[in-house]
RNA sequence: AGGCGCGUAGCUCAGCUGGUUAGAGCGCCACGUUGACAUCGUGGAGGUCGUUGGUUCGAUCCCAAUCGCGCCUACCA
């Protein structure tokens, strides 16, 4: 009692009870993740009050676990205390001296609950607050961010056998990662006399990128193939590297320079580019680092940079040949003109919008005579370059006027009506002003018509010279409104009405596309695309889902010549130069072209320095679609000369991407490799879907809904979060919005999940044909899965190590049908998971996986192995024990793809006792199904026992059994089956007793049936519920019989349905029949 | 204008080349804690498979129409 005393005295001073109370332990704080200095550093409670704004920071989960802890801790005590009464007060009137000591007991423990549990949360936000503080300082900034915390120097200990309560990823992933890349086992494989190469190349990132949800999800993916194939004994290689990424970069560092007050023409091209290689040293390494928190195993000694000499030197190669073989050709073209940018975009680049505008209609004059005609125009500023007004050759209304002159408006220029199918007569006034310069429709009516195009805007699209003075210098909007305005003075405008219109704006600057007439480089692709096709068409190359082949097959069956040239400063600078007269010279080098030059002028002096370069960049994915062999080490002499990872690995095996880049890179790689190798990129294309947020709307900075998958890695607090989601914004007033909807999806932060359960999570979700909208919840759930894995693992350990696992080959194990069960069972699983990775099926892949783990092994099979090692012999034992080790290794590497850390980790410990070896669960072969291991008779065998497992437990929760209760069990059926399962239907079922009868006796209990059999608990039951639990289950036996019946009893049915399906409801009639029959006779004694 | 996809439990998704009582996870309800796991277990509630027609002995599945949602391509003076 004085125990007693001495607690509730410590109460009124919490900090010293620590001594005498240990307080849960398996939550209190490690010292080592407190930083030092840090507020956490001290002991004093009254400090951390200040906490307690961060209490959102603790999980339901977490609450769950710390009441759980109270609670078991609370339970230790008392069990503690009442053997020290009992010791103390050993008196005969036992019962008393227990009641009475148990209610001072729990009166004084009660009144330490309220601290107890104080103190329990208290820790448990130290833990949680020092955490991301120390560890994971990488989720403030883009700078550090996925920086892989110091490698553990040796490969871990596998001679430790324990394992944490819980899976705990963050050590775990920081432990494995280091050591596979140190080892090498990312390496590509170039061993000829292996059975198979894959090869997956990595759509390449923008090297100064951060990772988001959907490289995340694709990688996942390719990480799971990649080391499956590995496991397989194929030649592998996962090729990384990354993209120069021309616009997106300099527009980065065309802002970095803003910021500081200045434009790259202030310090010229050569320190422009410098300064964007050093950004690129940076943060070139960021989305790289990040990947390998993820678990990418990329060969990284082999990883590329699209700027780098070998690739730059292919671009100038392909660029030249192209040139030689009239594929690329220069030429004065209307082109998408970026004002803002100052640059030539291809077709792709420009994103079509609906915006409100209107339509002006406008008089023109007759030139010399009264009267005027009507045109309607969007547009009106570029009636400046107005060479003509057109209307339809058969349009009855203006058919006399045509090649009569008008006065174009506001110039002194007159420009004749033409006739063109074009006009569309219903549309407007049916007349159309035609702008050959400022207009694709319009430049072809005026090559039809021989006109000869005005342009009327500078680079940054204001007003040049060919207009007249007055406009001159004006922004083309400034412009726009000048033009309306006078025109309305002069009485010309005849009317203005709103009208929506597609606006086309560059996808990365956002300004209006100014057609604009300006010498571009241009690749023709119609023989490409020719090509293209017929690989697709073939079946060469195959899309997965294949509906993504009509995508494909449109695009290329419409293309239009690519422009390939850019007014910017980094990129790949086209090989090309000029001479004083304007005559190019394309070649390889500088002194190719000069060669050239002086060829050309004849046996002339030495004219080095004459010659210029083009100022112009090629198109960042021109460097992309030679991607597939400038990687791969393409030299011009291939194929004549040997090279063997273009031998082994092209065409590569699989291209895991979205559907948005399917024309800007796929297709553009099918045709340049075909054109260069004779070989198409790769066999297959997975398109995958789109990464959404959980309201199904795409992820971007603007809408402030952006996940950085790090996040879920490790754990991110509400208030990062928002400071992440609100820094950076391009309109900051979108602020509040961003950070209320913020707080109102994620009030509690992001806890950490750990990498596995987020792969897991994409694999789940990577079904074919749908976006993706991702759910944390998901992650929730993959992460227990982790853990059961974890667990399942843990409880394997603690019945096998230093046991007799069965590694002798020669002594005797007796398997039980359990054991052929879940052997059987496993087969199965890795059947699934081989078609899952054929047919790109992660999410089936996932299930098998999921499904076997925790319905098959954990719920069942470890259940039975207790009973079969409390029970069995020597020999069930060993084989038992046998069956739990090789099983769960072989789901270890079952698993290994999808989730490799914690399989990793817990082979490790798992592989010995399988009588396995080697250092690395990579370096193990992926489990194939061996079809002579299915074992039907185990299985059916199994399915009969669980059924009558379930039918006792659905009686028992029917008649509100308390779960500690042991009841007896009347079966019959198969006597035989039935001596084998007993010990385990006793222990599963909580069963006093089981007896096998031939006939259950006619009783008022119920009587449930399982399969084959018949069972009864021998207890007592409350009549009124019994009758209305057979009530219902005899109205539903009834529906059911008449629908059979009302199928039996038709003579078409019985006629045309294939004879297995009529027999099968035969027998389903019949199960239903003398079930229900069992029914009545039971309702019937019921009643009496 | 052309093309593609989606609509199944409160939520996120499987499923069906047409045939037992349509499944899972999360959420919800009830009960349960003596060592693998409360990141758990057992049981339960919850669905006229968007709507309407058609084909069929039989339709969530095939066909047609329709409604809703999303995307892609092209054009819009």
């Amino acid at each position: 009692m004085s125990d007693a005393r001495d607690k509730s005295r410590d109460a009124s001073a919490p900090h010293e009870a620590e001594d005498d109370i240990p307080l849960l332990t398996d939550i209190a704080p490690d010292p080592d993740l407190v930083a030092p200095g840090s507020d956490l550093d001290t002991g004093d409670p009254a400090e951390h009050s200040g906490a307690t704004p961060n209490v959102e920071v603790i999980s339901r989960v977490q609450v769950q676990n710390m009441q759980h802890g109270v609670y078991q801790k609370l339970r230790k005590d008392l069990d503690g205390h009442i053997a020290e009464v009992i010791r103390e007060q050993f008196v005969p009137d036992i019962g008393a001296a227990l009641n009475s000591a148990l209610l001072h007991i729990t009166q004084e423990l009660q009144g330490n609950i309220g601290e107890l549990v104080r103190t329990s949360v208290e820790q448990a936000l130290k833990k949680q607050l020092a955490l991301p503080r120390n560890a994971e300082t990488h989720t403030v900034t883009d700078d550090d961010a996925g920086i892989i915390r110091p490698p553990h120097a040796a490969a871990p200990d596998a001679s430790r056998m324990d394992l944490s309560k819980s899976f705990e990823p963050a050590t775990i992933e920081a432990r494995w990662y280091p050591f596979w890349e140190k080892n090498g086992y990312f390496r590509a494989g170039f061993d000829r006399s292996k059975s198979g190469n894959y090869c997956i190349l990595l759509p390449p990132p923008n090297v100064t990128g951060t990772l988001h949800m959907g490289h995340a999800f694709q990688h996942t993916l390719m990480d799971a193939l990649t080391r499956y194939h590995r496991m397989l004994g194929h030649n592998t290689l996962w090729q990384p590297g990354t993209d120069h990424a021309g616009i997106a970069t300099q527009i980065v560092v065309d802002r970095q320079l803003e910021v500081q007050g200045i434009s790259r023409r202030d310090i010229g091209r050569e320190s422009f580019i410098e300064r964007v290689w050093q950004w690129k040293e940076t943060s070139g390494s960021t989305i790289t680092r990040q990947m390998r928190r993820l678990g990418a195993s990329c060969d990284w000694e082999r990883e590329r940079f699209t700027m780098d000499e070998g690739l730059s030197r292919t671009v100038t190669e392909v660029f030249v040949r192209l040139h030689e073989q009239g594929l690329i050709y220069r030429g004065k073209r209307l082109v998408n003109w970026d004002p803002v940018l100052q640059s030539a975009v291809s077709d792709l680049e420009v994103e079509s919008r609906e915006e409100d505008g209107q339509l002006w209609h406008i008089r023109y004059p007759f030139a010399g005579r009264e009267g005027n005609v009507v045109v309607a125009t969007t547009r009106p500023e570029t009636l400046l370059g107005d060479v003509a007004v057109a209307v339809h050759p058969d349009d009855e209304r203006y058919r006399h006027l045509i090649g009569v002159q008008v006065a174009l408006p506001l110039t002194d220029r007159t420009i004749p009506i033409i006739a063109d199918p074009y006009v569309d007569p219903q549309f407007g006034t049916g007349c159309v002003k035609i702008t050959p310069a400022h207009d694709f429709n319009d430049y072809q009516v005026g090559l039809r018509h021989k006109l000869a195009p005005v342009n009327i805007f500078t680079p940054d699209a204001r007003v040049n010279d060919n207009a007249p003075a007055r406009y001159r210098g004006l922004d083309r909007f400034e412009a726009r409104l000048l033009v309306v305005r006078d025109l309305e003075a002069y009485g010309l405008l005849a009317e203005a009405k709103p009208h929506k219109l597609t606006v086309p704006r560059c996808g990365r600057t956002d300004a209006i596309i100014e057609p604009m007439l300006t010498d571009q480089w241009f690749v023709k692709m119609e023989s490409l695309a020719r090509r293209g096709l017929d690989a697709v068409a073939s079946g060469e190359v195959k899309f997965v889902p294949e509906n993504w082949a009509s995508t494909y097959n449109q695009w290329l069956e419409n293309i239009q010549d690519w422009t390939i040239s850019r007014q910017l400063w980094w990129g790949h600078r086209i090989p090309a130069w000029y001479d004083s007269q304007g005559n190019v010279y394309v070649a390889r080098t500088r002194e190719e072209a000069q060669a050239k030059y002086r060829w050309a002028l004849g046996a002339h002096a030495d004219v080095a320095g004459e010659l210029r370069q083009d100022e112009d960049v090629l198109d960042t994915w021109f460097s992309s679609a030679l991607w597939p062999f400038s990687t791969l080490d393409w030299t011009p002499d291939y194929p004549r000369r040997s090279n063997p990872a273009l031998e082994l690995y092209l065409p590569t095996s699989v291209l895991v991407t979205g559907f948005d880049i399917i024309f800007f890179w796929v297709a553009r790689m099918v045709m340049m490799t075909l054109h260069f190798t004779d070989k198409v990129p790769f066999r297959e294309v997975y398109i995958t879907g789109l990464v959404r947020d959980a309201e199904g709307q795409k992820m971007s900075k603007s809408k402030g809904n952006i996940l950085d998958p790090l996040d879920i890695v490790d754990g991110i607090t509400l208030d990062e979060l928002v400071a992440k989601r609100t820094t950076g914004l391009m309109d900051p007033r979108q602020a509040q919005t961003i950070e209320n909807a913020t707080r109102k999806h994620f009030p509690n932060g992001i806890p950490a999940f750990g990498t596995d359960p987020l792969r897991f999570t994409f694999a789940s979700l990577a079904s074919h044909g749908r976006d993706i909208k991702f759910d944390l919840a998901r992650c929730d759930g993959y992460r227990n899965f982790c853990n059961k894995l974890w667990n399942a693992t843990r409880f394997v350990l603690m019945n096998c190590a230093a046991k007799d696992v069965g590694l002798d080959e020669g002594a005797a194990v007796k398997l039980s049908i359990a054991d052929r069960w879940i052997v059987s069972r496993l087969q199965r699983a890795e059947a699934e998971a081989a078609e899952a990775f054929v047919q790109y099926r992660f999410d089936n892949l996932a299930r098998a996986i999921y499904e076997l783990v925790w319905d098959e092994y954990c719920d069942w099979y470890v259940e039975l192995a207790k009973v079969q090692l409390n029970a069995g012999g020597e020999t069930e034992q060993r084989a038992t024990r046998r069956t739990l080790v090789r099983v769960l290794e072989a789901i270890l590497r079952l698993a290994h793809p999808v989730i490799p850390f914690i399989t990793e980790e817990l082979w490790q410990k798992v592989a010995p006792l399988a009588g396995k070896a080697g250092p690395s669960i990579m370096l193990q072969p992926y489990p194939q199904s061996q079809s002579e291991r299915v074992d039907a008779a185990a299985e059916s065998a199994m399915r009969a026992m669980k059924d009558i497992i379930t039918a006792c437990r659905t009686l028992r929760s029917e008649m509100n059994l308390s779960p500690a209760q042991k009841v007896p069990l009347l079966v019959e059926g198969d006597r035989e089956a039935l001596e084998l399962y007993k010990p385990y239907l006793s222990a599963l079922a909580r069963l006093s007793e089981v007896s096998v009868v031939d006939a259950l006796p006619h009783a008022d209990a119920p009587v449930a049936t399982a399969g084959n059999f018949r069972l009864m608990l021998q207890i007592e039951v409350d009549v009124a519920a019994e009758r209305e639990r057979l009530g219902k289950e005899a109205a539903r036996l009834q529906t059911e019989m008449a629908k059979a019946q009302a199928k039996l009893a038709n003579p078409k049915f019985v006629e045309r349905a294939p004879a297995e399906v009529v027999e099968q409801e035969k027998q389903r009639l019949a199960r239903f029949s003398a079930s229900l029959e069992q029914l009545n006779s039971q309702l019937s004694k019921l009643g009496t």
